[in-house]
Parts: C-alpha cells; structure tokens; sequence
DNA sequence: TTGCGATAGTTAGAAGCTATAACCGCGACA
DNA sequence: TGTCGCGGTTATAGCTTCTAACTATCGCAA
C-alpha cells in the first residue's frame, strides 16, 4: 500500500492499462475500429498474445471502455466550453472531432451491431445534453411554439424531471442533429468532390442556430464580429479517406 | 447465345451473382457489414467456401459492389421522388432509409478505412445531388445572400460546369446535412433514451427546408395540409438496437 | 460426334484473428 | 517463511480471408 491509497500491482496494472488504451487509440485513430486487433495491440506494448486478457475480457470489453473515454473527453470538452455559450461550444466540438475524426465516428458513427451500451455511457451522455440545454436555456426566446415543441411536451418524461422549456429542448436537439449533420459528412469525406471548405458550411448552421436565426435562408450581417474560438479554415484539415464506407 | 444476347454461362453468372449479393444483403441488414462472412454467404448459398471467390475477387469487392448497388437504389428513389418536390424527396429518402438502416449508414456512416469509391459511385452520388439542386431550384428564392452562399461563389469548380445559383447550391447542401444528421442519429439509436418521436423532429427540420423557412426557431401554421407521403410515426420504427457505436 | 478449352466447383492449407486452457515464476502479505 | 494470487508464457481450438492445386462439367467448334 503507498501513499496514494493504492498498492504497488494497483498502480501497475492501471498504468499497463492506460498504455493498452494509448496503442488502442493509435490504431484506432490510423485503421479504423473494424481492424483493431488485440494481437497486434499486445505486440506493441511489448507483450504477446493472450496477456492482453488479463486486462480486458475480451474485445469488446476494451472497445466498450474506449467508447466511455471517449465520451468523458467529450463531455469534458464541452462541459469547459459550456460557459463561452452556444458558439464556444460548437467551436469546441468541431475540433475535437477534427483532432480525431475516428474517434468522432466511434461515438456517433455507425453502431455496432450487438453492442449494448452500458448505464455508465448514457449516463455521461446525457451529461452531455445538459450542457447543451443549459447553454440554450441562456438564449433569448423567440417565436411561437414549434410543432416538435408541441410534441416535446406530450412526450417526455426525460430531462432528469426538472422542467425544461421545450423551446430550450428543442433548440438543444436541434443544435445537435445540425452540427451532427455536417460533421459526420464533412468527417466521412462526402464533402470531397465538391469544392467548398465544409468549416463555412458549419460556421452557416451554427448561425442559424444562434438567438434569432434558426431558419436557413436569410443572411445576418449584424454580428460579424465572431468570437475568436472559431477553427480556423486551413486546407489541411483532416478528414477520412474520401470515399463510401460502412465497416 | 441466347435470345438476350447473353450466353447460358453468362445468364447462370449474373443469376448467381445476384443470389450471393440477395444473402449478403440479408446478412448485412441483420449483422452490420463487419461482420458479413464470405465463408457464412456461402454456405447460405449452398456452395462452400472459396467458390465466392470465382465471383468476387475479394471481400472489398463485394462491399464496393453492394455500396454501389445501394447507392444505385437511393438515387433511384431519390429520382423517382423528384417530380414531387423538396418534401417528397425528404420523405423518400427517409423511408428508403428506415426499410434498412444498415443499408444507409453502409452509404453514410463510418467510412472503412482502407476503402476507396471508386469513380461509379461517386458519380452517382452527383446524380443524386443533381435531384436535390432540382427540387430546389425549382423552390421560390429568397433574401440576401449568406456568407456561404459567398464563399460557393468563389469556390466552386463543381455541379459539371452549369452555373446552378450558389443559394440553391446552399439549400440542396442544407437539405442533405440537415436531414442526415436527424436520420443517421435516429438509426444509430441515439435518441432511445429522449421520449420524443424522432418523424416529429424529422417533420420540423424539413419545415425549416421549405420556402421562406430555412431557420429553426418558428412555427408556421399556414402550411398544414402536408402531402401524404408524409412518413406516419408509428411506434414500429426500426432503429439499430440503442446503443454506441463503431464497428 | 468428338474433343478441346474455359468455367465453376471442390479440398487443402497458409496466415491472421479472438479466445480458452494449462502452466510457471515472482511478488505481496499473513 | 510459506502460500496464494497475479501477470506472464505457450499451445490450441475455431473462426476468418484468401491462394493453390485439382477435377468435373458445360459450351462451342471442327
């Protein structure tokens, strides 16, 4: 037993852990999930084969414990931008999907099929959805009910109980599918043909999503002077390898 | 030589083919793509083992064969949808997707590493956005232009030399990321655990689609006589079972 | 009709993967 | 000091893709 409460083979076998996870994510990041071998895992860490069992029962279990890192590093980027507002936060979303675009993929790309997600995840998750609701619970209101709202209210025994305004609630849901849309395009390659830098595409939506602009048709000229956490447009920005996919 | 103007060998060919891709897709719709087996197909196909390889060099070629096919389908639809305008196309597609939805994120998701399109695809994949430019160049314009709709102007080499107006141009884009990223989140299950109906939300993103509603946050009552292709939101919907994500 | 050649199938096997089983050695701790 | 458990090993089963070698059969032409 040491200082910090954990014996000396506690803190061996979560630092042996951590450097599975780190050749992990350097697989990950370079082959996809689909060709993450534990085999080749083990012989970069320096050990072979079967040892890696001792760590992670099986395959999916390390895969599972990615995905909650994942999500964590998520939650935590967005939950330190979270007081910078709607835009800090989308601007912090984008490059930590950019920093990783498999990553990205992993959490919101295709499921695997006969993966169940564990509480632990959802739980995060949702922690996630908090802070976007609270950063669009500090927007101006606006309009008349939406539709969806209307719905919002008839369904939802969701939101932990405490009572959302279902005009927050769907500006959060919204802010999420849009932004969801053109990132997980722009990070699969399907922008490749076409000669637009996908940052502007999203600098769009973002604007339609700020107090006053949800639509997609009508230009703001009134608030250029955008906060300097926007990604910066360079052509060296990452995505996957052009073309169609699955995995 | 038959009537046809194929050889017996040529028809038994193409027939088996068909038969192959028929149990690929049927495994694909049920497993996700990583786990389609040759050796699996195969044996549904009576012969065993390597005799796929008689028609399909590779597993890959298989892949880039049925992402070609569901491409080929999606335009198809896509196309056959088009006389009927912005929302007939939406709902088309939406349709198309939810009939199989490891079909659409095999299109859309998570690209395979190693895996390049080849030309045909990405050809129809123009043919499918060459509908969507269509429907809504055939939509009423509307206000000033958007930084983006400025930033097509100046990069745009694309759309095959026709000079389609870069609002249009703007909107078809909008309509592809916005309708995306409430469909690819819907089939990846992430909203399981938030009660609400994903076709509502669906319903109220392609309202922000449709003339003189582009943005999000307002409601329009003076449209409520939707077409019937409007995709009913029964509780039978078919997502991909809940949970996170990858392959 | 006879025969040749391409085609479609077979089995065997190499290399890789996940995962299990059996075994061993060292370190921690009573 | 003895013992137990943890972390590593090798061997092996069963799956995968894919190649090699061999065989039978079908179509076409002489």
């Amino acid at each position: 037993m040491d200082a910090d409460g954990k014996t000396s083979r506690e803190r061996y076998r979560s630092q042996v852990c951590a450097e599975i996870k780190r050749h992990a994510w350097e697989q990950l990041a370079t082959t996809g999930v689909s060709a993450l071998s534990l085999n080749a895992i083990a012989k970069h860490v320096g050990m072979s084969g079967p040892a890696l069992y001792r760590y992670f029962p099986s395959r999916d279990d390390l895969i599972t414990d990615l995905i909650r890192d994942a999500y964590r590093s998520l939650a935590d980027v967005v939950g330190a931008a979270g007081p910078g507002g709607v835009a800090a936060v989308a601007h912090a979303i984008r490059v930590w999907a950019l920093a990783d675009p498999q990553r990205y993929l992993f959490v919101y790309g295709t499921p695997i099929p006969g993966y169940r997600a564990p509480e632990d995840t959802t739980r995060i998750s949702n922690e996630i959805m908090a802070v976007l609701i609270d950063v669009h619970a500090a927007l101006p209101g606006d309009g008349p009910a939406t539709p969806f709202e209307a719905h919002l209210d008839d369904h939802r025994d969701w939101a932990g109980g405490q009572p959302v305004p279902s005009a927050v609630l769907r500006r959060a849901v919204t802010f999420w599918t849009r932004l969801h849309g053109v990132l997980s395009l722009e990070l699969a390659g399907h922008f490749a043909g076409m000669g637009f830098d996908p940052a502007v595409l999203f600098e769009a939506e973002l604007d339609t999503l700020l107090p006053g602009r949800l639509r997609c048709d009508q230009a703001d000229d009134s608030r250029d002077q955008t906060d300097d956490t926007r990604v910066q447009a360079d052509d060296s920005r990452r995505t996957l390898p052009a073309g169609v996919s699955s995995v």
